[in-house]
DNA sequence: ATTTTGTGCAACCAAAAGGTTTCATATATT
DNA sequence: AATATATGAAACCTTTTGGTTGCACAAAAT
């Protein structure tokens, strides 16, 4: 099973829970309380950040304290960032392309015997 | 069924078609042929794209050409912006956190007869 | 000592994800 | 006209996800 910070961000209640305890370390009942869910449907969604190192356990007691781990999401921001170019300049390049393509076409695909072939159904 | 960026850019094939498309307009097949996937695996992956806005299509003669539209990944580095003063700041608040509530630990757990015991929140 | 609380885990389930094969159809190509 | 190509979609299958209930057990609290 993928276990990677792109997995682990794309459910929304993972995020949720991620984003409690980036401000404030909680217990596991603590954060299980904030959802409708069960509590072991959220210690599940809790394990898989653990197990992707997005968050951090300590014992305290019988409670078990979690806390983020953000620095994995560099990860996410570095994937990001190689893009960030591509949707401030190239815009609208698609059609642009299709235009120039269309200008060579006759070239590549000049051999139609000859004009309308068919009727355009 | 989640149709939304985090969930799109979750699996590994489909951020290799963005990054594929990102750098030049491709047809369907064009796509599929780098995989080892069927074509129609790589169309649903492309499908999904398509529906969260991802990908634009323009049809050219029999093909289809797609271009990354990575716009919506502003949606991602955006939630990931929020944090990182979490992850270049915090470091450790961990265990600091947990031994002050250690000292405080015999204030706060005298109040038992007043309910409302739940935890921190 | 007995009960309550916080937690992890196993067993089970329905739905979604990711894949395959097959078929239909429109557009080239010959 | 006949064939090849590019694509979309349906039917089906297996694995993964996200959820549930129930039990076990250690650490408080009574």
């Amino acid at each position: 099973m993928r276990r990677d910070v792109f997995q682990a961000i794309a459910d929304p209640t993972r995020r949720e829970i991620l984003n409690m305890v980036a401000y404030q370390p909680l217990n596991v009942n603590s954060v299980a309380e904030h959802f409708d869910v069960s509590r072991t449907a959220i210690y599940k969604h809790m394990k898989i950040l653990i197990e992707c190192g997005m968050i951090d356990i300590k014992q305290q007691g019988r409670e078990r304290y979690c806390e983020a781990k953000l620095t994995k999401l560099n990860e996410v921001s570095d994937w990001i960032e190689q893009y960030k170019q591509f949707w401030t300049t190239k815009l609208d390049s698609l059609e642009q392309y299709l235009e120039e393509l269309q200008k060579e076409k006759p070239i590549t695909t000049k051999k139609k015997k000859n004009g309308t072939s068919k009727s355009t159904r």
